[in-house]
RNA sequence: GGUCUCGUGGCCGAGUGGCUAGGCAGCGGUCUGCAAAACCGCGUACAGCGGUUCGACUCCGCUCGAGACCUCCA
């Protein structure tokens, strides 16, 4: 594969090369949501954010299987004591069959994320659906000896693996410090260390959700699943792990001691990790109570909003930070983004229509060609090489957004050049500068491959126009344009202000007249 | 308390040992019957204090501030 794509390895603290295990194909797996609550934009950041990189491999030409898992069991319960199943707790409160729970919140996660454009991985594996694979696991543990069985639970042995192993090599800690400040948490009493973590937990008799094992009537452990999911569906060693940087600790780290332990080998080459979101400052999260959700965002129905954001205005907020760092939410932020999509997709759709006038335009323009480079007042801007060659700049350009998206997936460089051809479409359109047919075209190429296909962002405005409103509009404008050349400019402005208060909003210029919705 | 990350112009957000993204807002202009929209132009900012260097916003140290993880969390 001809590329140098470098990615941020968080195992390394560094950026490497990217070197699939078997080229072309590459496997990556990623922490899916626990469906026990309604999608925020928590849960948008690393959907889009790995959604990206599953773009781009694509586009570099591998043959990706991603993976993203549905969570509906086994995460433990943070305000009790008695090790309650997430899932369960949820069920009994709202009085509902927990996969019932789990169908409703799952369904609404898909539907949110085909909102936001991310497309579907190509398996989603929910941890029910894989008790076997993981009780599997557990035996092999069990085998090695790096896990124990105190009353029908299972725990894994952190001492002895960090005999063998460095525990902590991904997150950068050291066991000494985690014994040192441990804290004393209920229900740790089976466990010969607090940091050990369940492998298998036996079900007390409140729970639900409860499977037969070798052990007890329980459910598994709450880091088990991607472990033994990937294994399944990737095998025992893949190049790809992301997740957000929260699961960092201990959840990834718990990942790498199991599968080492299981297979016999390091399971994952490349670990990729998304910052979070924040608000004030702080971290977005279901438990901090500040967790603003995508429908509220989608319908602006929110005390903190103040109006409604679309899918896609997200979808290029996220973009436009870079995944690893911490993206701050506010509506001035959010209306900023809005306001800079809407001018990236309409520089998109005057590139179409310069296109469409090409062959045409070009041939009569190629006199002016020669008085521009005359023009003392552009050189100041440009190198002369530029302005001979207006082309070579879209070739820069190009080669600028490849550059960006090899540098670890950054985005918003991306987008930067982006701007950069709208403002070398608008020159265009006004006449400033000219390119031939064939430059047109490989930036039109530039636009639908990134804009489109590895970014994802899909054009709003005209999307729910039905051909009819459109027709009526055409209609109406025609009437006031008439109305116009007759200078009658109080039928034009009752026009204007009838539509304005039917949210319709007028835009005249010297092309004629066209139309938005006001929002 | 421990481990780690970050501190960029009004806001969001890239990046780099010298060539100093981008978006939004603001200001000026073009266009226009008016308005809006659109387009063009304009901002030398990198927490503070030291040090390394010919030169640091970028490297090192300290101080201040913010955050993440250590417990379920994307």
């Amino acid at each position: 594969m001809e590329h140098n794509l470098a990615v941020y390895n968080t195992l390394k603290r560094g950026k490497e090369i990217f070197v699939p295990l078997n080229e072309p194909f590459v496997g990556m797996y990623v922490c899916g949501p626990t469906v026990y609550g309604d999608p925020h934009l928590g849960h948008a950041r690393p959907a889009i954010a790995f959604d990206l990189v599953f773009r781009y491999l694509k586009h570099l030409g591998y043959k990706v299987r991603y993976v993203r898992n549905i969570t509906d069991v086994g995460h433990l319960e943070a305000d009790r004591d008695e090790g309650e199943d997430k899932i369960a707790k949820k069920a009994r409160l709202d009085q509902l069959e927990p996969m019932e729970v789990v169908q409703y919140y799952s369904d609404r996660y898909y539907h949110f994320m085909e909102l936001l454009n991310v497309e579907r991985p190509s398996i989603e594996p929910r941890a029910s659906g894989h008790i076997m694979e993981q009780i599997e696991m557990i035996r092999k543990i069990l085998g090695t000896g790096f896990a124990y069985v105190v009353n029908g639970s299972v725990y894994f042995d952190i001492e002895k693996y960090n005999g063998s192993y460095p525990y902590g090599k991904l997150s950068g800690r050291k066991l000494e410090d985690l014994m040192a400040n441990t804290r004393d948490l209920e229900g740790q009493e089976e466990k010969r260390n607090p940091f050990d973590f369940a492998l298998w937990k036996k079900a007390l008799p409140e729970h639900i959700m409860r499977w037969p094992s070798p052990w007890s009537d329980g459910f598994p452990g709450w880091h088990l699943e991607c472990s033994a999911m990937g294994t399944r569906y990737l095998g025992e060693q893949f190049d790809i792990h992301g997740g957000g940087m929260d699961l960092l600790f201990p959840h990834h780290e718990c990942e790498i001691a199991q599968s080492q332990v299981a297979n016999g080998k390091e399971a994952v080459r490349y670990w990729l990790h998304n910052n979070m979101v924040t608000i004030n400052g702080q971290k977005m999260g279901k438990s901090l109570g500040n967790a603003v959700s995508l429908e509220e965002f989608f319908t602006g129905n929110h005390p903190l909003l103040e109006q409604a954001y679309s899918p896609m205005t997200i979808r290029f907020f996220i973009l436009q930070a870079h995944y690893r760092s911490t993206l701050d939410f506010s509506n001035e932020a959010l209306q900023a983004a809005e306001k800079g999509l809407k001018r990236l997709m309409a520089g998109m759709e005057t590139l179409k229509s310069l296109q469409s006038a090409a062959s045409s335009q070009i041939q009569g323009s190629r006199f002016k060609v020669q008085g521009s480079v005359n023009n003392p007042a552009s050189d100041i801007r440009h190198p002369v090489s530029d302005i001979q060659h207006p082309g070579s700049r879209i070739q820069h350009l190009a080669d600028s957004c490849y550059a960006a998206m090899n540098d670890d997936f950054n985005s918003p460089v991306v987008i930067a050049n982006l701007f950069e051809g709208v403002r070398i479409i608008h020159a265009v359109k006004e006449g400033k500068e000219h390119l031939t047919e064939e430059e047109l075209n490989h930036l039109n190429r530039l636009f639908d491959t990134f804009v489109t296909e590895i970014m994802g962002l899909q054009d709003e405005s005209s999307g729910d126009q039905s051909k009819r409103i459109d027709g009526l509009m055409e209609l109406i404008i025609g009437m006031r344009k008439e109305a116009r050349e007759r200078k009658d400019w109080g039928a034009s402005d009752r026009i204007r202000e009838a539509l304005e208060d039917l949210g319709i909003i007028l835009k005249d210029s010297r092309e004629g007249t066209s139309w938005e919705k006001a929002d």
